[in-house]
DNA sequence: TTCATTTCTTGATCTAGGTCAAGCCCTGTT
DNA sequence: AACAGGGCTTGACCTAGATCAAGAAATGAA
């Protein structure tokens, strides 16, 4: 079984049926490393499920790129309001290394929701964990200092924390790549 | 029709039969201002739909009251980890002001959620509203000044700021109630 | 190998907002 | 009416982390 599949099957019991259903629509795909996957100038019509590598998901402001999270082997990515309303968003996608992915279009994905009442199901419980997640987040912003952040997203992120260039990790905690730096260096 | 099931249809469209059963479970209760709704010690059982008045969910931290979020008129809320996973967690919900609620129970939800497939699809689409605010926060947490933080707050929350103690206010934004109170007097 | 570009480090300031402290102004209770 | 306690304001100081700047190190192209 691939590990979409085994994605789904953490949250419903995948039929044969869907499993059919959901295998012919997925296509796996290798991005580059540095390649853009999804340009904010577009609307975005297709979800990444990451086999292996890491995606970044960032913006523009001020000239700057802003990244807002970093994703990995096992989730789905997408430029999430644009996806599901179909409009223009600020996000951008990227590749950080060469990434495995499987590609599913809005419209597959619509036609698995219509045809399949447990995808609802899936959706709301993956969307729990989501939830949970940026709850987390929500409160490491409030209460701790970039020492604390910093510290955090090493054990969050441990595996891809020395994959990634500093100044994403920077930007995505909300500190200075100085400050950062600094950070690194006292320990 | 009253105002919980105006909300789910929303959503959904909300069959005479669901409808039945969801008036069957669900109980119209008034909280008088300051009472505690649902104490951190104990597991949430119940969810609040809030027809009128305002709600805080809060946590202790340092022997401080921490303001996590305001509920206001026409939406739900609870304790959501201690909800959804039914173990305990930090969050105790008090009544800011008096405030009418439908409570409803999680075995009553789990057998909405058991028997009527749409209420899923329910479940998918609010939570993305959800997620869509949980990001907006993430966004102003990390990128705005305590000024833009609380003039936002004045408008989103433009009907209740005047109701709630400053100190909430401020502890919500993550700023100090000294400097949230020099804001307010420099205009 | 060399050169150029990007990434990272280190140092010197600067500032938004936190902390501490004191006093005032409410609102409710006796 | 008085007084107690919470809520709010204002002032003086301090500190975490931003910004600015310049150089070092790594990466990668030719």
């Amino acid at each position: 079984m691939n590990e979409v599949l085994e994605h789904f099957s953490k949250y419903i019991q995948v039929s044969p049926e869907l499993e059919r259903e959901i295998m012919k629509r997925v296509h796996l795909h290798t991005f580059k490393k540095g390649e853009l996957i999804h340009d904010a100038r577009n609307i975005c019509i297709e979800s990444f499920f990451i086999r292996e590598g890491i995606l970044r998901t960032y913006f523009i402001k001020d000239g700057k790129e802003i990244t807002e999270y970093f994703s990995t082997a096992g989730e789905w990515t997408n430029s999430p309001k644009s996806f599901m309303q179909r409009k223009l968003d600020i996000y951008s996608i990227d590749a950080i290394e060469d990434t495995k992915v499987f590609r599913l279009n809005v419209e597959d994905l619509v036609y698995l929701f219509h045809n399949f009442p447990e995808m609802d199901r899936y959706a709301r419980l993956s969307m729990g964990t989501l939830v949970g997640h940026l709850l987390e987040r929500i409160t490491s912003l409030r209460f701790t200092s970039a020492k604390e952040k910093y510290d955090h997203f090493r054990e969050t992120y441990h595996d891809i924390y020395h994959r990634v260039p500093l100044n994403m990790i920077a930007s995505y905690l909300g500190i200075s790549p100085e400050t950062l730096s600094r950070l690194r260096a006292e320990k």
